[in-house]
RNA sequence: GCCGGAGUGGCGAAAUCGGUUUACGCAGCUGACUUAAGAUCAGCCUGGGCGCAAGCCCUAUGAGGGUUCGAGUCCCUCCUCCGGCACCA
């Protein structure tokens, strides 16, 4: 039956077409988006992938769904936007140079070429003329100018801090990279060190960041940056240091209300004050401990199973409250990185500071009570709301009203008042790695940390450097980069050996696409106005807190120079799922990295991007499983047949085959506005289905809709059918199928009929059918008339063009 | 522990507003074509029961309860899995 139409049509074979349209479109420059058209213009950014040299099937997970929702808004009218690039500096570069003896200048081009090239292969319509890659100077000097305009906002300082030490990567991370206590990169538990940093004011912009007006961003996403900016309202107090005049523990909490129950304080190991306030007696445990902390890793110390050790320093405090004396512990539950780095412990309502009372004999007090009258002892901490007990003047005062006034009188009486506190810390910037850009500040000895003069950048990476893993920064031994001239004094000076986290460089990467090349500023701002803010972003949501929260931040703090005019970089976000194999995430490490490059040579590109739009809904990610690939390959595989079938015959239209072709243009270009990829194919394969048994004019048609609406998913089969079957230019050029309803709209619909809920038969009627005719047609049903053996409906439930249920029962 | 999200065939998954559960595929089974295999095409595929058969009845969306004429969808309790945070005062 299909022999005759096997003799006029070759067999389907990816790699010669894909090849040939590959070409094509290069030499066409079918992807070059100019900067202004008759279109509206549309910028869609996909994050920029880290050039590894590792290619799995999670990268072509990430670019094709994202390419054929770009190339769909080019049907749809738009002028669109859709780059890519390389965020290429890092440490595996270092890394790699470490261990193959290959410069990470090397290394890292020659990952780029392979990835540009399975960007070709993919068939992602990328205008490569935009091309930004962070590790070239051209990029990096913007990073210094930055930097340096930062410096001068006062938006980025250098600062003494305790900071997560990688003593496997001999690097400083930021919190947003410690996973669980270990490093993001090696797993190595990170030790806490002090240190002098550079870091980025990202906490001035706590509360912008946490205002998520008029951005389309997945609520998953605002959740999970909304907890790690982790804001606490409370106060801000602070109690005397008894024998130690003018000194006082400022501590931060969210229950100023128990503060009558305060009856001791915890201050963390490495609270400043510790050394100085310690009684002559306690001296020596108490630097043994703080001693040990220190040298405690994170993990080991943040486990929260673990007993709560401290020490008692001697000292005590005056809660200003009660007027009593309390004792002043050091303990390592204490954070020295959140608030103040000291609490006062309220032991009757929290569980920490009762755990500690306990094992310590400290007293516990009960200040709130749940029902407003005072109990004699308390058996577990209470830590809910109540009514103040045994607190002086605020006694019988609820919660609410208690957190406040207590505030507020200690305001009156000057130690402290309302306050808030956050989670979110600095973003500490330093790196003393190799493979970043260089910090742009000389240090001298008369006039300190001098910023290199604007016109003095870009401070170029030096190429030979010898990588042995060990040392500290390997920039600190090139003499010929680190000697220099203070720009202030003239005198001999050192350069910073340190370089950025890498996460600079993404934070701004948007405004470089607009114009990469342009040197007077880091954006061409012409052009900019043209196409920002990102209308579409997309991405993994490993990047939920760490790039999308630097992101916003450094567009505010942009903003604030004058540099850009919008508030936030990117209005529209979606995310993917991740790809796992075996349900473990894929890496060179654990050698499960699966490659599309076999899938590619088998199937064709064209398979393998509807295939990883098929396998399920996007966000979901999936285990990687190519079991299904057939199935889809199959499908194109008839659409080529269905595509080169003899024209049909004149004769009369078939409203049915009109129908599934209008209701298969409505499912895809909803299915592509909400990235539900998987329905959209699903939508396609059964309009190929129905095709396959059609005939006449309303066959041809449809099939030339079925090539439109396939274009964006199969963009190489399509452009090649299109040529085949003589259509004028490029399948992509094309307009959007045009979807009206009243073609769609059904004239016959099938009606369930119910009787007491249970369906008892469906019956065909006449769309928009009136209540007491879809009765009468469903009385008349034999099943209907059996299944109600006599007895006569109570009430009827009628919904229009769907079901008739016949309810024999009385409401109870 | 806290905050999110999810549990539907053998598998990946569909299912506007509460209204035909299982679309579209994979795997499997049966048949056609073939000397045969493959490819392709047609059909079957929750479980159980009745029937020679067309078909019919009951049952099923993690478990239990509730609301409703009607629940995968809404409410309550519980279980499991995934993600995030984790002594944050």
């Amino acid at each position: 039956m299909t022999s005759e139409v096997e003799k006029k049509t070759d067999r389907y074979t990816p790699a010669a077409i894909e090849e040939k349209w590959r070409e094509r479109w290069a030499s066409s420059g079918l992807h070059n988006t100019p900067d202004t058209s008759d279109k509206p213009n549309f910028y869609f950014l996909t994050m920029f992938p880290y050039p590894s040299g590792e290619i799995h099937v999670g990268h072509w997970y990430a670019f094709a769904p994202p390419d054929a929702a770009a190339r769909f808004l080019r049907m749809r009218g738009h002028n669109v936007l859709f780059p890519m690039g390389f965020d290429a500096f890092g440490i595996n570069a270092e890394n790699a140079a470490i261990d193959r003896k290959l410069h990470p200048a090397v290394w890292t081009e020659r990952n780029m070429a392979h990835m540009r090239e399975q960007f070709n292969r993919m068939g992602a319509a990328i205008d490569w003329r935009r091309e930004v890659v962070t590790c070239y100077p051209e990029y990096y000097r913007w990073n210094q100018w930055m930097f340096l305009k930062l410096y001068e906002k006062g938006l980025a300082y250098r600062g003494d801090a305790p900071v997560n030490w990688c003593p496997r990567d001999e690097t400083v991370l930021a919190n947003e990279q410690v996973i669980n206590g270990r490093c993001e990169r090696c797993d190595t538990p990170v030790v806490k060190r002090q240190m002098t940093q550079w870091f980025y004011r990202i906490t001035k912009y706590a509360d912008e960041l946490l205002r998520f007006d008029g951005l389309d961003w997945p609520e998953r996403v605002r959740v999970l940056q909304t907890n790690w900016i982790g804001r606490s309202e409370g106060a801000e107090l602070a109690f005397p240091v008894e024998g130690h005049a003018g000194e006082e523990i400022r501590f931060f909490t969210t229950r100023p209300d128990t503060i009558y129950g305060a009856t001791f304080m915890v201050v963390a190991p490495e609270h400043p004050l510790v050394e100085k306030i310690a009684a002559p007696k306690h001296r020596p445990e108490v630097e043994r401990y703080v001693q040990h902390a220190r040298n405690m890793a994170e993990i080991e110390r943040a486990s929260a199973e673990r007993e709560k050790t401290g020490v008692d320093t001697g000292a005590f405090a005056r809660n200003v409250f009660t007027g009593e004396r309390i004792p002043i512990w050091v303990a390592d539950y204490v954070l020295a990185t959140y608030g103040t780095g000291a609490i006062m412990a309220v032991p009757g309502h929290d569980e920490r500071d009762f755990a500690f009372a306990k094992k310590h004999r400290l007293e516990i007090r009960e200040v709130i009570s749940p029902d407003g009258t005072a109990h004699a002892r308390l058996d577990e901490p209470y830590a809910g709301d109540g009514v103040m007990v045994r607190s002086g003047p605020f006694t019988g005062m609820r919660t609410e009203e208690g957190k406040r006034a207590v505030a507020d009188d200690a305001k009156k009486r000057g130690t402290g008042g309302p306050s808030v506190t956050y989670r979110l810390h600095d973003w500490l910037i330093s790196r003393q790695r190799y493979w970043g850009t260089p910090i742009p500040i000389v240090h001298c000895d008369t006039c300190g940390a001098v910023p290199v003069p604007y016109e003095q950048l870009p401070v170029v990476l030096p190429r030979d450097v010898e990588f042995t893993g060990r040392g500290g920064s390997p920039l600190s031994h090139v003499a010929s980069f680190v000697n220099t001239t203070c720009p202030k004094c003239g005198g001999p000076a050192r350069r910073d050996t340190d370089t950025m986290d890498t996460f600079v460089d993404s934070s701004w990467y948007m405004y470089r696409y607009v114009d990469p090349k342009y040197d007077k500023a880091f954006m061409n701002k012409d052009l900019g106005k043209k196409w920002l803010p990102v209308q579409q972003y997309t991405g993994g949501v490993e990047h939920a807190i760490l790039h999308l929260l630097y992101m916003r931040f450094m567009a505010k703090a942009l903003r604030d120079m004058g540099e850009l005019w919008f508030d936030e970089p990117a209005i529209r976000f979606r995310y993917q799922g991740t790809i796992v194999f075996k349900g473990r995430k894929m890496s060179k490490s654990r050698g499960n990295v699966q490659t599309p490059d076999a899938y590619v040579e088998k199937y064709g590109a064209d398979t393998l991007r509807l295939f990883m739009m098929f396998m399920g809904p996007w966000v979901d990610g999936a285990d990687w499983d190519a079991s299904g690939i057939e199935g889809v390959h199959r499908f194109l595989r008839r659409v080529w047949e269905l595509a080169q079938a003899e024209a049909q015959p004149a004769g009369p239209r078939d409203a049915d085959v009109d129908r599934a072709v209008h209701r298969a243009i409505a499912k895809v270009t909803d299915d592509l506005q909400t990235y539900s990829f998987n329905t959209a194919v699903a939508a396609m394969m059964e309009l190929s289905n129905a095709l396959q048994h059609a005939t006449g004019p309303s066959r041809d048609e449809g099939v030339a809709t079925l090539l439109l609406l396939l274009a964006p998913f199969a963009p190489y089969m399509t452009e090649e059918l299109w040529e085949r079957r003589g259509g004028r230019g490029s399948v992509h050029g094309q307009s959007w199928p045009a979807f009206d309803p009243a073609i769609a709209a059904a004239n016959e619909v099938t009606l369930v009929i119910q009787i007491d809920g249970k369906v008892r038969d469906r019956i065909s009627a006449p769309a928009g059918i009136a209540q007491p005719a879809a009765e009468k047609l469903a009385m008349a049903s034999p099943k209907v008339k059996s299944a109600l053996d006599g007895r006569e409906p109570a009430r009827t439930i009628f919904v229009p063009d769907r079901l008739v249920n016949f309810v024999t029962r009385r409401p109870s």
